[in-house]
DNA sequence: GCTAATTACTTGCATTTGCAAATAATCCGC
DNA sequence: GCGGATTATTTGCAAATGCAAGTAATTAGC
């Protein structure tokens, strides 16, 4: 690695070696540039319902699976347990949703769509679906459908290395 | 909205109406779910460099681009512009970038890979690449190739919302 | 060439975040 | 059924974040 690296004078362009990196093929660059803009655009849109995109991507996900265990919902939502739970805490004082602990195993949390977080889902679920067709403009069908089959591949692929 | 609402006592399942919202096929959902295994994956393997997400992403950046000005930099990295200012600094004092006021339009930064930096990168780019290929485990070149480029496009979808 | 508007970044401040440690309830092997 | 793992969630704390407001340099209009 230190082989003749006198660092070239003549462009301005880095080079030491290197052959230099293709950020633009680079599939994690790829996926988080999307998901930023995805994710700054839909913020601004829902601001006018007073929901924050973490507490969409709460609410989503419980229309999407009924009430379940906040170790579930963190899974599900990608978003960290600790983080989760104050926001599961600040939810419940707004009534979006409604917590108790589970009967059986009463360490677990249950939690669920309050009636206000329905009403606000329900009123978001049209917006997020403009905005999926919004991102997919120009897909066909068939293109949209491999996308997320592959997006999800990607996600099953990364799954096992906790070990 | 109210009509006949009284809550359902027969199932735990959610329903008052709405279809149920089909996260699992929701792209915006399939984005940031692989988006974050990833960044959560490959954080922890590049902090052994003392290195966070968000520094690699500056320097594969600029090791990508050469150097530019912050402003390129917050759009390359999706990184909002305060947060990278102060990135930014950080990266100055630990040696892995360096600043300068341009020549032309004093305004504007030029930050550039300094030495210990270009050090780091060259570390973590063969690890960026092997976890792009466990990320593509089971894809034909084709699927990858056709994964990047759909990933592109919805990019470019989304760009033009801001007037 | 002077002033107003714009651009490029920086900073103050209130919040949010994430790790690690704490708490609480269950489970496991005798 | 008792004590030590284990699991589910919460909380302390230092650091990171994002918006809005501030600063400095440049450009535009006259």
């Amino acid at each position: 690695m230190t082989r003749g690296a006198r660092r070239s004078t003549r462009s301005f362009r880095q080079s030491e070696d290197l052959p230099v990196f293709e950020l633009g093929r680079f599939l994690p660059y790829l996926i988080n540039r999307a998901g930023a803009r995805l994710a700054v655009a839909f913020s601004k849109e829902i601001a006018r319902y007073g929901i924050e995109l973490q507490e969409w991507r709460v609410l989503a996900a419980l229309q999407a699976q009924g009430p379940c265990r906040l170790g579930d919902l963190a899974a599900l939502t990608s978003i960290e347990m600790s983080t989760l739970s104050r926001l599961v805490g600040r939810m419940t004082r707004a009534r979006l949703v409604e917590r108790a602990r589970e009967n059986g195993d009463r360490r677990a949390l249950q939690v669920g769509l309050a009636a206000p977080g329905r009403q606000v889902v329900a009123a978001i679920v049209p917006l997020a679906h403009e905005y999926e067709r919004l991102a997919l403009s120009g897909f066909t069908p068939g293109e949209a459908e491999a996308l997320r089959e592959m997006l999800s591949r990607v996600y099953r692929n990364l799954g096992g290395l906790p070990p």
